[in-house]
RNA sequence: GGAGAGGUGGCUGAGUGGUCGAAAGUAGCGGUUUGCUAAACCGUCGUAGGAGUAAAAUCUUACCGGGGGUUCGAAUCCCCCCCUCUCCGCCA
């Protein structure tokens, strides 16, 4: 949610960018229904002033009352009238995005995503890499078969080491964000509809939310939106942020409209699972913790030794909350190609202000707080590990970091 | 799942139709006193929107879990919902 302010004192800056970002609310008749709402707002308080006055005569003056019973027609019907007015502003309020960073780089998709650097050293095989699922099924380890037997295509089984290794990295890289001050949570999987709402799931990917029948829950598509809305409605002291928080979740996403050549392995799936970052932070260091957050993530693919390059995700491939986002792209030699595995995105305020979550400060300073969400690990990083660490003789090397919580080294069939 | 109790300002807690945006206490803030700390005393102390101002002052609307209703007038009465607590049952 933007700044209704901004609308009403600049409306250029609002519509150059909706134009840009493709929202296609119609700025102009918003700002007029905008000014009309005010108008009646002050003839709403007006008559209830009135109404007030006149109703505290009445005890003493019975002609009082019926002047009050008349005023009341009128009020009754500006305030339905305004009522109906907002919830029109609001609605279209809902659907614009946020302002965006002035180095975002102009695009339709990933394609126009600009890259900023590759790190990490490919590794040289001297015969032809697979994919992860073609080593997950010669060793075992992924069950896609059995996945959809049991639940639906688009789940999957990590089975034996597979599920050890993808276990001992998640706990791995839980350790490695709580020595850089991050805060570990176990969070609900479920979340109310206000929560998706305020966190901006709702209304703009309300196609990928698995919703629960005759509850207001839907399962959470990443614990962004359990851990944003954690403060939803609380004032923070200036003084004690940031508070970084990180939690690991299953998370839960129809991909409705999604399957395709893509898909192929379990890169695209219904349910994965996420260590995520959160950062609640004051609005002027949401650019300094954007960054921190960028490192570590890439400290987290630096230990397990997978290449990676970063790139700056451009308008078309940023969703309406983002004011600036980062991809990590690992390189999958399997695959033969870089693919998103973390994505990190200053929101600003645009989640704060929709659930409400303020700062203050000794000084009387308040203001809402920006937010920054991560990735910290998915399943993703577990197919990056297998397809580059792949030995010719079909076995998986396990990472140095992560060998104290495997206990094995060496993936074999 | 069954029965009961309750949701009021940062916290505790009064308030059952107007004088209540809300007593009192406590925490917080400012001050006086005081070897220091503490205590005592005085003052101050909600949020959001709108009008107004150079900025204030000031005026006004809304808010006592959420929504609806009754009434000239609702924290207070009625209805629905949500949440919390206690007891019983069941259970990873």
């Amino acid at each position: 949610m933007i700044d209704i302010k901004i609308l009403r004192e600049n409306p250029e800056l609002v519509k150059a960018n909706a134009k840009r970002r493709g929202c296609d609310v119609d700025i102009d008749l918003l700002a007029a229904e905008d000014q009309r709402c005010l108008e009646l707002t002050r003839e709403v308080e007006d008559l209830r002033a009135e109404r007030n006055r006149l109703s505290k005569e009445c005890k003493d003056n019975p002609e009082a009352r019926e002047a009050v019973k008349e005023l009341k027609i009128s009020l009754g019907e500006k305030e339905k009238q305004l009522a109906e007015l907002k919830a029109a502003v609001a609605a279209k309020m809902d659907w614009l995005p946020n302002f965006l960073a002035p180095d975002v780089p102009d695009g339709a998709g990933d394609q126009d995503n600009a890259e900023l650097c590759q790190k990490g050293n490919k590794p040289k095989f001297d015969f032809e890499p697979l994919d992860h699922q073609a080593l997950g099924e010669k060793l075992g380890i992924i069950d896609t078969v059995r996945g959809a037997k049991v639940a639906q295509s688009g789940f999957y089984y990590w089975r034996g080491a597979g599920a050890q290794l993808t276990q001992a990295m998640f706990f791995w890289g839980q350790q490695e964000l709580i020595k850089r001050g991050f805060t570990l949570f176990l969070s609900p999987c479920m979340a109310k509809e206000q929560t998706l709402y305020g966190t901006g799931y709702l209304p703009f990917f309300a196609d990928q939310t698995y919703s629960i029948v005759n509850e207001d829950l839907a399962l959470i598509g990443t614990s962004e939106q359990t851990l944003v809305g954690y403060h939803a409605d609380e004032v923070l002291e200036a003084e004690q942020l940031p508070f970084c928080y990180t939690a690991y979740t299953p998370c839960f996403r129809t991909e409705a409209g999604s399957y395709g050549k893509e898909s192929r392995g379990i890169f695209r799936v219904h349910q994965f699972h996420k260590v995520e970052l959160i950062v609640f932070c004051l609005p002027e260091e949401s650019e300094k913790y954007h960054l921190f957050c960028l490192e570590c993530e890439e400290a987290l693919l630096q230990q397990l030794g997978i290449p990676y390059r970063i790139v700056n995700v451009c308008v078309g491939d940023m969703g309406a909350p983002g004011y600036k986002k980062y991809d990590i792209e690992a390189w999958y030699p399997g695959y033969g190609g870089y693919r998103e595995v973390t994505s990190n995105t200053n929101l600003t305020e645009f989640q704060s202000r929709r659930l409400n979550v303020r700062f203050k400060d000794k000084e009387g300073r308040r203001g809402f707080v920006h937010t920054i969400s991560a990735t910290g690990l998915t399943d993703r990083v577990v197919c990056a590990i297998m397809e580059n660490f792949q030995q010719k003789d079909g076995t998986v090397i396990v990472p140095e970091v992560l060998r104290q919580y495997t206990g094995f080294d060496r993936i074999e069939p």
